[in-house]
DNA sequence: CTCTATGCAAATAATTTGCAAGCAC
DNA sequence: GTGCTTGCAAATTATTTGCATAGAG
């Protein structure tokens, strides 16, 4: 079993008619840069996902991995994960619940926390600020067993 | 009145002793950023702060304003905010309560949340991960009354 | 006088843009 | 074929680092 072998993956129906109803085609490259995305547990930079793409003999140049990144986001596929480090991170959003994320600031270790207390609050600001909310990022910050 | 006379303001007897504290001086270049957040009631970025100072007949170079944001930060004397922007934010913490932001997708005009729902939270994320939990960040996005 | 701080130049890093050639549909 | 896509080069933008000089305490 190769390396490449992981890149095809099945891609789920649903992804593949968003593509299409954005007009998108589906190249190699992008199946592969989608592929990376569906096998990371935690959001990944721009670069991690082109250096994997490297690894497993299937280079992708960055740009095109910032271009079809940029892309995911507009139709939803991906979100995006800003944790203050300089460059952001993604993550697919297919058969995943909504769920926040808490780094080490020490190790830089990241850990999924599946929870979310902003639905009532969001109702309540939506009604103080006259603004439509579309989102919001939530992300602790704090030191992990190891690094106490 | 000169613009220059808004950046002789009083500074909080507070801050100077965290200063001294960190052994830090109190030179010209650090009063006038100091100023700069201190009237600033929105985050700002670096950027915008070299710009202020400059039109106000007191310019700093950039890379000062980056090193003492940077100091301030790890005196705790100011926090970071990303807004996914490509750029941090940095607002002033003297005199003002935790609280969060909203930013308008459309304008990117931002508003302050006076509020914070995250005390008990933080406290169950801890139970639940082990992690020791010194910071979040929260923000809302979505569009103003005028973008909507 | 000692040690921190600043400015300028230059390096690094993240992200974007332009354009000709390639490939999906 | 037509139009979205890609790769490569190059431009932009954000941030950091090195170093000699200036200034605070």
């Amino acid at each position: 079993m190769q390396l490449t072998c992981n890149l095809e993956i099945q891609m789920a129906e649903s992804i593949l008619d968003s593509l299409r109803a954005g007009g998108k085609k589906l190249t190699k490259p992008r199946k592969a840069i989608l592929a990376i995305l569906e096998q990371s547990s935690l959001p990944i930079t721009v670069a991690e996902i082109a250096d994997q793409l490297k690894k497993a003999r299937a280079a992708v140049d960055l740009v095109t991995v910032y271009r079809n990144v940029a892309m995911l986001q507009e139709l939803k596929l991906v979100n995006p994960v800003g944790l203050h480090e300089g460059q952001m991170r993604y993550e697919f959003r297919h058969g995943r619940e909504h769920h926040h994320h808490i780094q080490c600031r020490g190790c830089g270790q990241i850990v999924d926390l599946m929870l979310c207390p902003l639905k009532k609050l969001t109702e309540l600001i939506e009604e103080q600020t006259k603004f439509v909310i579309e989102g919001h990022a939530l992300e602790f910050f704090g030191w992990c067993p190891q690094c106490q």
